[in-house]
DNA sequence: CTAGGATCCTGTCAGC
DNA sequence: TGCTGACAGGATCCTA
């Protein structure tokens, strides 16, 4: 589920939990699914968190022991960290990933496949689907791991242009299934590759040999607004969401404009937003003015 | 090389 | 109340 913009909220709210108010060292960590974490927890023990960083949907936790964590949520994974005080009550938290009610509910779970005790706090690492991991890399070799060596660019950096030329090497493919290959535009996953192509007034079904090169442009600039948007709207709600009051905050209504909106009008022409499946993925457009 | 489908796993929901 | 099948914000592996 995580797509880039939901790492990059957890990359900060993280980053000042763990980095500028400080986690303190690991003391322990406990892995109740092998699957989820890949290496010896012994290489982590005693080590600190010195920098949250990220490569598309990978977040990457840099310490103090030339260690770096690559944690990659795919689609159920959140990470949930709780500070606490002397007395043992609860004094900061942030939660990201997956939205479920694990975020305010008691830790660990059976949702939790492992879990990194710090001197400040805990963090969690819950997974329903257990295809996301934990794994220890030296940091010097981050850049060598097989799934961030093949990274393309993130739509920020990358030129209509380029993402011309990767789409008529899949000419034959819809053009939906192409942008969420991560080795050809990095970061979109099934939300935010609906809203950019509905952004570019691009039909998911479009063969990718058939977008020109004006309409690549589009869709770079598409996928970089709709995803700066969810930043903005995903980082604040996610945040008030572990103020526990209780309610779910349901973040994609506040910038989604085709995704989860089959049956309703769509906002540009007034036509109506279908579902279907494309590339075996659920997939959201409006056929009015999306060709 | 590309394209398309199956696969990893648990949980929820609609329909009978 | 069960049971069943479809589906889920990801990526890889396998086959043709």
């Amino acid at each position: 589920m995580p797509e880039l913009p939901e790492v990059e909220t957890i990359r900060r709210g993280l980053g000042e939990c763990m980095v500028s108010r400080g986690a303190g060292k690991i003391l322990r960590v406990k892995v109740y699914e092998t699957k989820s974490f890949i290496g010896d927890t012994q290489e982590i023990i005693g080590a600190e968190v010195k920098e949250m960083d990220r490569r598309g949907k990978a977040l990457i936790i840099h310490l103090t022991n030339k260690k770096s964590l690559i944690i990659h949520l795919r689609m159920t994974g959140q990470l949930i960290w709780r500070e606490k005080n002397a007395s043992g009550d609860i004094s900061k938290s942030f939660a990201g990933g997956h939205p479920n009610d694990n975020f305010i509910d008691k830790l660990p779970n059976k949702q939790t496949r492992v879990q990194i005790e710090c001197e400040a706090g805990t963090l969690y690492f819950n997974d329903q689907r257990k295809f996301g991991f934990i794994k220890v890399v030296e940091t010097e070799k981050v850049g060598e791991d097989a799934f961030i060596k093949k990274l393309a660019k993130e739509p920020w950096k990358m030129t209509g242009g380029e993402l011309y030329e990767k789409l008529q090497r899949h000419k034959g493919s819809a053009v939906k299934p192409v942008i969420l290959d991560q080795t050809v535009i990095c970061g979109l996953g099934n939300i935010y590759a609906d809203e950019a192509l509905y952004y570019a007034g691009i039909s998911p079904m479009r063969k990718a040999g058939e977008v020109s090169l004006a309409e690549a442009e589009e869709l770079v600039t598409g996928a970089r607004v709709v995803m700066e948007r969810s930043l903005e709207a995903g980082g604040s709600t996610l945040r008030n969401y572990v103020k526990a009051d209780g309610t779910k905050g349901d973040y994609l209504t506040l910038f989604a404009k085709v995704f989860n909106r089959q049956g309703e009008k769509c906002e540009r022409c007034g036509g109506k937003i279908v579902k279907t499946k494309v590339g075996g993925r659920g997939t959201h457009y409006c056929p009015d003015c999306q060709k």
